[in-house]
DNA sequence: TCGATTGCTCGAATCGGTTCGACTGAACTT
DNA sequence: AAGTTCAGTCGAACCGATTCGAGCAATCGA
């Protein structure tokens, strides 16, 4: 069922259907006609692999995810859904990579091979060799997050810091003097993790402008590392009234911590943090937190990446957003736990 | 960059560059190891598209998922999940499609033009155009949910006509004599979707077994929507004392409109269902509940698929898993509300 | 009326691989 | 010594599209 065939049964030269299928040179109207017809009766639709190999591109771009094995948070969760979509939307197909160490054989059978005409990298590490293997490759490519050199390649990005600095800062007008930071996994961390790293950053920087104290942990992502590292705390640091943190995952293990430990949310400890608007709503209280706009930045990093395979010389872009804190039912004014009745 | 440049560096042959790289047919080491040089050198790849213009298949499989717009509970993205991470095992690699309407353009892509090897169809209904149109065009697919034709296609699924008796069985040793069930959204259940479907099935089914009374709403698949349904529930009710659902995404709102209540879980309300292990889990407090293995039927959904794009014409096989209940902690023996202190 | 333009179509080249048939020596049989 | 076998290599055909140059009529402008 190919061109071949199509030209053959409406009298016509391959080339001919082609035409008339592109539009790109006139057709004599009753021409085209016959030929659509032929078609609409065998259901032919050109082969992606010759049209692939003849124009030098696939109308696909590749998503390079965290390995599946690790389960994803929410906001990444958002993020591929938006990009999904906004591929969808553009007519674009999703090649998905789950990429994992350093010779991940799916991520250079998406980079190399001419398989794709661009891609969307996420999980983007301070030093990301995945980032040296795209630029030397050549292929267009877009980051959800960034490196330490952040001119070096686009991307798009959550300001870590800035929303970090905000939590802080609407704690710190509630009254609380002691806050903990609980940040990601400590291999995260180790790793160079940017989002880690950056909310570290707008931590300190708050925490300082206020003239505050502050304790900063690592936490695995998942429940139930939240909830031994906050019972943790809680012994290790008596004072501590309140806190703030990007780990997603290990949430509603923090919440479980505290009931054991008969601290009420908010009346007795605060917690507040970033993630994605969903997730917040849908927790048990809904979390006051930083909502994180998946769909947007995914939409926009598709845009991005059209943009730069379009043109591949334009210089880079940056794009960096930072939404404001909503007030949900987890953060109330400080009260020391030693008053507590 | 392509293998006539490898083979002008290396003095030899297009054709013997390729056997040397497939091993097809006999190369002299010493020729080998030239070529391997010259292809180190200059990081060659072959073309994908010309390979698979040539060889007639793409070493790639569609995963149809439903649109991104839509969000995926934790029990689908434990399917996505599971699928790439199966696939990238196999070296397949995934061309995902959000697959929404009747007539999808993305899902047309997928289908049509040689793209895919194989596809792996999600969310099917008892009766789904996707289906037909995927058994028209000769395509190899195995569904993750089936059809109210179960013979006509390849596929896995989650035994919810099963899973609910044991949920409804589970109520009723403990004494529940008035049980609802919380359906998903009216539209699904509307459009003959099959895992309601069967879960209806499986809750009249048992509700006889045991001659208990029951009633069965639907909701949408939203926390909002579980919170406004329980309500109504309860109030509509009164003799009520327990709830199996399996609309994941409800669950959170319907724990609320619990507590809302002034209703204990466990102690004068028990809540029951089917939900992904980590999300049961997760909950606060932990739901009691028929734990999806997502990731076996994923992985299998794949192996199935490499079984028939490899042999097209055996007969269609099909699985079915029943998980047991894990025992958490929203239920436990019945107590009327009227009898509450 | 003649040359130029335009509309429409065809044939051939091309993209970058894979694979088949054929050829050449060298080694092995008998 | 003649015939077989086999490792190793090459050239050409092929997969299914796109695209360029060219050709032929019909129409247009001068």
């Amino acid at each position: 069922m190919n061109i071949g065939e199509i030209a053959r049964r409406s009298g016509v030269s391959r080339s001919t259907v082609s035409y008339a299928l592109s539009g790109k040179r006139p057709v004599a109207e009753e021409t085209r006609r016959r030929i659509q017809a032929v078609i609409d009766e065998l259901d032919y639709r050109p082969n992606a692999a010759a049209r692939a190999l003849k124009e030098g591109r696939t109308r696909t771009i590749g998503l390079v995810i965290p390995p599946a094995s690790q389960r994803l948070t929410d906001v990444q969760l958002g993020f591929v859904a938006s990009v999904v979509d906004a591929a969808a939307r553009a007519d674009l197909d999703i090649l998905l990579s789950p990429s994992g160490g350093e010779h991940d054989r799916s991520f250079e059978r998406v980079v190399t091979g001419s398989r794709v005409d661009g891609v969307i990298l996420m999980e983007i590490r301070l030093e990301d060799d995945r980032v040296a293997r795209l630029r030397r490759s050549g292929l267009p490519f877009v980051g959800i997050g960034h490196t330490s050199r952040s001119d070096e390649m686009t991307w798009v990005d959550i300001d870590y810091e800035t929303l970090m600095a905000r939590c802080v800062r609407h704690l710190a007008d509630l009254g609380h003097r002691h806050i903990a930071l609980v940040n990601r996994s400590a291999e995260l961390v180790a790793a160079g993790y940017g989002p880690s790293h950056r909310a570290q950053l707008g931590f300190t920087g708050a925490l300082a402008e206020r003239g505050l104290q502050g304790v900063q942990v690592c936490c695995a992502d998942d429940a139930q590392a939240g909830r031994s590292c906050v019972e943790r705390l809680l012994a290790a640091h008596p004072e501590l009234t309140a806190i703030a943190t990007i780990n997603e995952a290990a949430i509603p293990g923090m919440y479980r911590a505290l009931t054991h430990a008969r601290l009420a949310v908010p009346g007795d400890f605060s917690i507040t943090g970033v993630a994605a608007r969903h997730w917040a709503e849908n927790l048990h209280p809904p979390l006051t937190a930083a909502d994180i706009l998946a769909d947007e930045l995914g939409a926009r990093a598709v845009e991005l990446l059209i943009q730069r395979i379009s043109d591949p010389d334009a210089p880079f872009r940056h794009l960096l957003v930072a939404p404001p804190i909503s007030l949900r039912e987890t953060t109330g004014p400080a009260r020391s736990r030693a008053d507590r009745p």
